[in-house]
DNA sequence: CAGTGGATGCTCT
DNA sequence: GAGCATCCACTGT
């Protein structure tokens, strides 16, 4: 029997976390847990999509594919990507906004022996690291395409703490390249990529 | 390490 | 028919 306090159970994310511009929204999910089916990790990078923004999947107007982006927050967007992966955003912003935050990397914490079979990797780093690969890891696809976030299979907790954060260019976009609207947790090793430090002081000629 | 190219399926023009 | 919000294997340092 259990006897001594165990920490404060972290909160579910209500579904209003998620009616707010994608430019908070994103941020504000570094360091969230998300599990499917009790599989997943710690978020420890996003990135921000909003409707006005050309690389954003909404940018030309609901289509079959983007529908669920055009639906109420709070909601699961799954696309498959490059013909091979499964890719899963966030619903963000006032129903009809179509915005959404990509997400993009987890540092597993549970459910790792699943991610393992699943991935066909051993490499803790290697399961999460990836739209792609964390989506293979949770066992995400077009099944759970409008899914809401706040209902099973899925579980979203808040953070106990805000962490450092960080942001540089999104990644393997070509249009609108230059928009500083991903985040990462500072230092953590189940970055995608690492985020390239501040530029230095542009040389004077 | 960095760089390149193939796999693969679906969406939109 | 082009173009992907990717990943992996392979090459050459």
């Amino acid at each position: 029997m259990q006897t001594t306090a165990l920490p404060r159970a972290p909160s579910p994310l209500q579904r209003r976390f998620f009616d707010r511009s994608v430019h908070r929204v994103a941020p504000g999910l570094i360091g969230a847990t998300l599990l499917v089916d009790g599989v997943g990790g710690v978020i420890v990078e996003v990135e921000a999509y909003h409707h006005t923004d050309p690389a954003a999947h909404s940018y030309v107007g609901r289509t079959a594919r983007n529908a669920v982006m055009f639906g109420p927050p709070g909601h699961a967007y799954v696309y498959r990507s490059y013909g091979i992966h499964w890719c899963v955003n966030a619903v963000c912003e006032p129903e009809g906004e179509a915005s959404a935050v990509l997400i993009r990397a987890l540092a597993p914490t549970a459910g790792l022996e699943a991610m393992r079979a699943r991935r066909g990797v051993e490499d803790e780093r290697l399961l999460c690291s990836g739209p792609g690969r964390l989506c293979q890891a949770l066992g995400i696809t077009r099944a759970l395409d409008g899914a809401p976030l706040d209902a099973a299979p899925f579980v979203l907790l808040a953070r106990a703490k805000k962490p450092a954060i960080v942001a540089g260019p999104r990644i393997g976009i070509t249009k609108a390249a230059e928009k500083p609207w991903r985040y990462g947790l500072k230092g953590s090793p189940y970055l995608s990529r690492p985020f390239r430090p501040a530029a230095p002081a542009r040389p004077v000629r």
